[in-house]
Formats: C-alpha cells, structure tokens, sequence
DNA sequence: ATGAAAGCGCTAACAT
DNA sequence: ATGTTAGCGCTTTCAT
C-alpha cells in the first residue's frame, strides 16, 4: 500500500502484458475484462503494492468520491451521533468523508465550502445551526449536491432530512396528559425563534386542547437553566406534568424539582427530547423523545448518493423522520 | 465557487492576457507575480468564479492536503473532543479532514486506510484503542506521515501524542492522600490488559508508598459497574478515598455510595479521569484528572505538518502530555 | 517578470 | 476482449 511514486496503470499493464485501459477496467468494470486477464492483473498488483491514484480519476472525471459534512461543533451528542453514522454509511458506499467544524461562524464555514467545491467534492451534508436564506444561498454555491439536516422553510431548493419537530412535541404532550386527572401541563423551552423550540412548542399545543399550558423560556437550555426553572415549578403552583424540549433541561429540572423537595414521578412527572446519553444517567431515567440519529445521516448520504445517480431526472426531496417516545421512569404510562 | 467545468487555468489566463503559468504562481507564489499583474488575475478569478482544482494538483504533486482521522468511534465524549480539535486545526492549516471510523474492525480500518492511501493523504492520524503491533504495521503501509495518539510502546516508528498516564494516577491518588488522617486508598479500575488502566494503577501505586490501597477491577467501567462497586464500598470497610480511573466509574460509584447512606464529600472522597462534561452533570461535581483533549489534537495535526516540512531530516518525537487534576468538591483540596 | 512545454495517472470514446 | 489515444487542470523547470 505505499503509493509508491511512478507506480500507476502503465507499469501495472506493462508487467501483466496489457494496456492501461484493460487494467482501467479490471479497476472499474470487471465484466468487461476476460477472467483470466483479469486474475493475472489483480495479481500483478498486489504483487507490485500498486495503490489506484484518485487524484488522476477525479481529474479526469470531474468529480470526487468525497462527501462534505459541514457540522456546527461535534462535542454534541447530537451531531456526534449524526457524524458518526454519515461517516460510515459515507464509508460504506466507497465515499471519503471530508469533515469540517463551522462552530457556527460563517467565515469558518465558507471556507469550509470552498476547500469542498476546490476537492470537487460529490456533495456536501450540512447541518446548519439556523437555516437562514442567506447562509442556504452561499451552500448551494458549492456545487450540485447538497442535503440539509435540519428543519427547512417550505422554499427548499435542497434535499433535506428532517424531524417532525411537531408531532414529537405532541407526543410528549400526550403522553404527560395520558393520566386521566392530568388538566395542565408545563413546557420548559428555549427561543422561540429556534425553529425546533417553536415547532415543539405547536406540537404541545395540540395536544393541551381545552387544558393549560405553562410556559417556561430558557436562555440556554442548559442543564442549570433547567435547575434553576426546577426550583421555580417546585415553589409555584405550576403544573407537575412538565415537558422539556430537550434532555439537558429535563436533566435539570428535576434536579431542580428535588432540591424543591418534589421527587420525580411521584409528585412531578418530566419528558424530555432528544434521548441522549445524558436521559440514562441521571438518578431517574428519564422519559425522552427519540430522534433516529443514525437514520438521519444515513438517509443524508443516500439522497447525496441517489442525486448523483438521478442525474438530470432528479427532484429534490425530503425524507421526515417521525420521531418516537421512548418511556422510562420520570414519566411512566399512564 | 461554481466549480464550472471546463474553467481552469487556461481561461483564466486567457482572459488576464497572461499564460497558466502566471495564474498558477498568483495563486501559490504571489511574491513571483508583479503586483498589477496579480491583481488583474485576481480580478478575473472572482469575475469567472474561478474555483481551482485540487484534483489536478495532487496528481501534480503526488500528495493531497489532507489528512485522514482514524478513530473507534465519535460517540465518545473523547474522540469527540480529539476530533473536533483535529478538524479545526486541520482546517486552518489549509488541510481537508478525511474522517474514518472504524468501531474498532480491523477489516474496517484496513480499508479506511486504503482509501488514505488512494487519495495519496498527507498523513494520518490514528487513535488506536490498542495498539498493537500487527495493527502499527498495517497503519506504516499508509505512506509517509503517521501519527499515533495513545499510548505507545517503546518501539515507535512514528510521531506519537501521548499522556502521561502514570503521572495522572499519582495526582489523583496524591491528592485524596493529600489529608493527613488519610492512609488508605481504594482505586476502581478496568482491566489491567489496557494500558491506560495500567498505568492509571501504576501511578497510584507510587502514590500510596506505605498506605494501603484496595482494588476494584471493573468489566465495562461504566456507570453501571460504578454504581455497583460503590454500594460494594459503603457495606464494606474498603477506604472511602475512592479513586476512579474514569469518569463514568467516579460518576457511578458516587450513586452507589449514596445508595448505600455515605454522602460525598462528607463520608467518601471521589477522584474521576478524563474531565468529561459528565463529571459537572450530577449531583456532585467530581474532581478529575483532565487530558487536554484539544491540545493533544492540535499536537498531533503539528507533527504531520512539521514530519512534512522536515522532508528527510525528520526524526520521530513524542509529545509527553502531563495531565491536570481539576479539583471540584466531590474531592475538595486537603 | 513572464512564457513554453512536459507530464502527473487516469478514464472513456473509438478502433480493432 | 483488448488496444490506442486524447485530454482532465495543474505544477514546475527551463527559457526568454
């Protein structure tokens, strides 16, 4: 494997006594060379520790076998998980994959777009921390291909993967209003101008119907913010069926609510969102809305993959994941 | 940043009324270019959207300016670190990122390592979860640079980014024998065949001098396994100086004292290893032995660079790592 | 300071 | 089934 210099298809087809285009196809389209042709390459280039150049195929075909992600950070759980699975399922399909770390800085992440389309990458995965026009447009400069992970305006010009935000916020509701003297619930959430906060919020809307809704808005949607609202439920009259859009704050709150002397499930019952590491470490496990991360960047790299394969017949669509509660005891069933 | 086919040098050049030669020094010898003429060049690049071809000038040069990243996994809060610290300096070094993850097969691996090899990488990074030998070998055949980040044998044919695991060990353990009234120390560790779990033990061993030390070896140290030995602690006479060789162990054993009446700090002292965002998410927060996952990543992107600009008068170093105790109050100061 | 020209190793259309 | 050949876009040596 030592990518020995001058070693290309010319020395590989002289020692077997043939051509470059033969060796070219044993390479690339082995149905279209004799078996026996074929044996004999193949030994010959192991013999020789011949290694194919992608420099010279990707120069001669226009493009690369390389798949772009461009992720805000990885210390996340989230995106960690989401890398991880682009990246292998990347692997899987003979792409490499070209990591880049914008930490939401849009200089970082143009630069990151440039190096992709200089690379003449095959497409580019992008999980943008806020999908804004703006930013959309200058993606899509990068050349054919691009997939969103992330919730997208109606005007995408993008494949995208997304996660029906709304019906996770209903299915954390619902299943807090599953108890039959359940009439109120209280949802800690962050910005609202955070299109995940504000989807999971009108999901939970939904499903309160005739019954109440207090609301909690977090700065960060941190863990001490969830303490700190914790505390609040604990010494106010809000309801103790209490909905967190996502595990950092639930983590929190009923760390909050404790110190407030509630224990969880028996005086107060949490659902968080996202069902990450953190939902199973804690004192109680707690009860969490589910996103198939894996799934997600696994379905990124196959829109990337069939977009290619679509050529110009293609239509840009977007798969949405519905997401699932997973019960455990901050909030058991009803 | 179209990456327009058919645009390359030669348009550009035809339009600046220069040759490709001229555009090629514009882009990486400036200083060889008169200055009107750079501009003018400048000028038409932005004009056409010129966006060069990497492609090209790897097969040109025989070497890509990128460097590969072979890690187990990303979801680890760890590797995660180690990455993400990766990417960014690889990033700003001028370097793609080829991202690999290997889940620890070496069938995987072995291919990752083939692609590097194809798209003629710079160097590879590898943090091996054990670094054999057989595997160190396989990793060599890669091509030129090659860094190991891990603990390494004496026998290093490569650059290495380590941490000085015994000396974490001896701070963890100095620092629960740091109270004068304290002559005993109870170590909760996992298998002694991992390196690091040796040396983590090795330097607690220095520590303890003639005091006592009790040992716990654990299957998975995970939090699991900590809460079971810290239960096993409270009902038995084991020291209540409790040193964990990480973090999911320290965060475990201190629910299992708990579990068991000992409150921390006040009835048992709790040391972790590996300062993950899990120490500062319990209850208590844990003190740990910090490795600086950032800086260990920045190092090792160092190496291949420098291994690079060395050329043939590179001689193999080592990067030596001494870690911190970051004390917090699930081990107070003395 | 700029130009001319020889490849780097591969793919694919075309010919045999 | 295999051979021939023309580039892909760039870097770099040697001239001018």
């Amino acid at each position: 494997m030592a990518a020995e210099k001058g070693l290309g298809l010319a020395r590989v087809a002289a020692a077997a006594g043939v051509t470059v285009a033969t060796v070219s196809n044993t390479i690339n389209r082995p149905h279209l060379v004799a078996q026996s042709t074929r044996e004999r390459i193949l030994a010959v280039m192991t013999e020789l520790d011949f290694v194919p150049n992608r420099a010279a195929a990707t120069l001669r075909k226009g493009s690369a076998r390389v798949i772009g992600l461009v992720v805000p950070e990885i210390v996340n759980p989230f995106y960690a998980a989401v890398t991880e699975s682009v990246a292998v399922e990347a692997g899987e399909q003979g792409y490499a994959l070209a990591l880049c770390v914008s930490h939401d800085d849009p200089a970082v992440e143009r630069r990151h777009f440039e190096m992709l389309a200089e690379h003449r990458a095959a497409g580019a995965i992008v999980v943008p921390l806020l999908a804004t026009a703006e930013r959309l447009t200058q993606l899509r400069m990068v050349g054919t291909h691009l997939v969103l992970i992330d919730r997208v305006e109606n005007s995408h010009d993008s494949c995208a993967v997304v996660v029906d935000d709304v019906a996770g916020g209903r299915l954390a509701a619902d299943h807090l209003l599953g108890r039959p003297d359940t009439r109120a619930l209280t949802i800690v959430n962050g910005a609202l101008t955070i299109p995940q906060c504000a989807d999971r919020l009108a999901g939970t809307l939904q499903a309160v119907d005739t019954h109440s809704l207090v609301q909690y808005e977090t700065e960060s949607m941190s863990i001490e913010d969830g303490v700190a609202v914790g505390r609040m439920i604990a010494e106010s009259g809000s309801p103790r069926d209490v909905f967190c859009t996502n595990d950092q704050l639930a983590f929190g709150v009923i760390r909050g609510l404790h110190e407030g002397g509630l224990d969880v499930p028996r005086d107060a019952r949490v659902v968080g969102y996202g069902d990450l590491a953190l939902a199973t470490e804690g004192d109680v496990q707690i009860t969490s809305v589910a996103q198939p991360k894996a799934e997600m960047g696994r379905a990124a790299v196959g829109h990337i993959i069939s977009e290619i394969a679509d050529g110009e017949s293609h239509r840009h669509t977007t798969t949405v994941f519905v997401p699932e509660l997973i019960v455990r005891s901050s909030a058991p069933a009803a």
